[in-house]
DNA sequence: TCTGGGGTCCTGCTTCTT
DNA sequence: TCTGAAGAAGCAGGACCC
């Protein structure tokens, strides 16, 4: 979707039709999350300060984003993708891959099927699309990129390395400022360089993993298969102050409330969190992170909200706190989830969770039982003291 | 008058277990 | 019972994406 908040806001209120437009954040310390292509002219840009970017387009109007609407028009969006192929992988809320190889004989060429589903978007929420049709996800993705706004380009399978060669480094999935600096420090600045350099050479600029990818996806290779399951690994909340908190009684509610926020989602998606994680930014933008491994996994509120202040007691407080913020890690399912669990490995298991049950309780009245619940998921249960993992 | 909030992945290090 | 190596796991920080 091209500028897709500002876009809604547009269609929600014409009167903002063809003005630069910044949907953004909070006063003083808001970010703009998106902004109108008139405002862009100016120069402004996702992820700008609002007061920067007003300095830089004065008369540019100031909306608050609306998630709610965004996300309900986001699935919109994908019921119309899912009516041309079942093989949708949502990227973001207002981004998806689609798999149309076996759709071709009921709607036609890849070229044909995105035409379709610019005009069925368009036609059906008022909204505009870019699209990008490729053999791969990645050459798919810069596609998009590049043809936007209100466009579409098709990129054959044997114009791809033509294509990619051509491109800025910054072009490819992955490559943000820090990794480009390292390249072009390395006299690599088009993917054609790439091209001509060693492997060894990308994997020391940019780390084995990140360097190995890079070098695959400048040569065109990307077998990644479009996902249509998606697995939540962690679920987070943070906050910045509209002025910095410097009283500890403060942070620490702050903290309660945002576990309670975190503990809701984990229990509308039946997950519990294996591990807490603590974030702090101060004043000075540093920042932070603390992590605890539960005893057990949990989804509820005031257990992640007592690990999280453990974890900032824990601390000593340098400076007046800039954002705070509480995540929950390692989700496994929670409650209502079933494990196999017959074999020496998983009885270990349960009966270090006793040690631990005893340990804590004191001792006598634990039994297999009580550690296990009426819930049986071997998963879930806990791993303290360490034995092997099994996931 | 700087710099949000939601995430994922990777690296380098330490600690623990086998 | 001790020891060293290897691997797993935990943790912190940072880059990157939308």
């Amino acid at each position: 979707m091209d500028a897709f908040y500002a876009s809604v806001e547009v269609l929600d209120d014409p009167s903002l039709a063809g003005k630069p437009l910044i949907v953004g954040g909070m006063e003083g310390r808001g970010v703009v999350s998106s902004a109108s292509y008139e405002a862009r002219r100016y120069g402004v840009r996702s992820a700008m300060g609002v007061a920067q970017a007003l300095r830089l387009c004065p008369q540019a109007i100031v909306v608050p984003p609306h998630f709610e609407r965004y996300s309900a028009l986001s699935r919109q969006v994908m019921e119309i993708f899912h009516e041309v192929t079942p093989l949708v992988e949502p990227l973001s809320i207002d981004e998806a891959f689609l798999d149309v190889s076996g759709a071709r004989r009921l709607w036609g060429s890849p070229g044909e099927i995105a035409r379709l589903l610019r005009s069925r978007v368009h036609s059906e929420t008022g909204l505009v699309c870019s699209v990008g049709v490729a053999a791969t996800k990645h050459v798919a993705k810069i596609a998009s990129t590049l043809s936007k706004p209100d466009g579409l380009l098709i990129v054959s399978e044997p114009e791809t390395a033509a294509f990619l060669a051509a491109l800025p480094v910054r072009a490819l999935w992955g490559v943000g400022p820090k990794a480009a600096e390292s390249l072009e420090g390395r006299g690599i600045r088009l993917v054609s360089d790439v091209l001509a350099a060693p492997r060894a050479v990308i994997e020391r600029a940019l780390g084995r993993a990140g360097g190995a990818r890079i070098w695959q996806l400048a040569h065109g290779i990307d077998p990644r298969e479009v996902e249509t399951e998606r697995v939540e690994k962690s679920v987070g909340h943070e906050e910045t102050f509209l002025e910095d908190v410097a009283d500890p009684a403060v942070l620490r509610s702050e903290l309660r409330r945002l576990a309670d926020r975190v503990a809701a989602r984990l229990r509308g998606g039946g997950w519990e969190a294996a591990s807490v994680a603590l974030k702090l930014r101060y004043a000075d933008f540093t920042t932070l992170t603390r992590t605890s491994t539960l005893p057990e996994p949990t989804d509820v509120g005031q257990r992640i909200g007592e690990v999280a202040i453990g974890l900032f007691d824990a601390l000593d407080l340098e400076q007046p706190v800039r954002l705070i913020g509480v995540r929950a890690e390692r989700l496994r399912a929670g409650s209502g989830a079933l494990g196999l669990w017959d074999d020496d490995a998983d009885w270990r298991r349960v009966d270090a969770a006793l040690d631990g049950a005893r340990e804590r309780f004191g001792g006598g009245a634990v039994t297999r039982a009580s550690v296990l619940g009426p819930r049986r998921d071997v998963n879930a249960l806990p791993t303290n003291p360490r034995l092997p993992r099994d996931n």
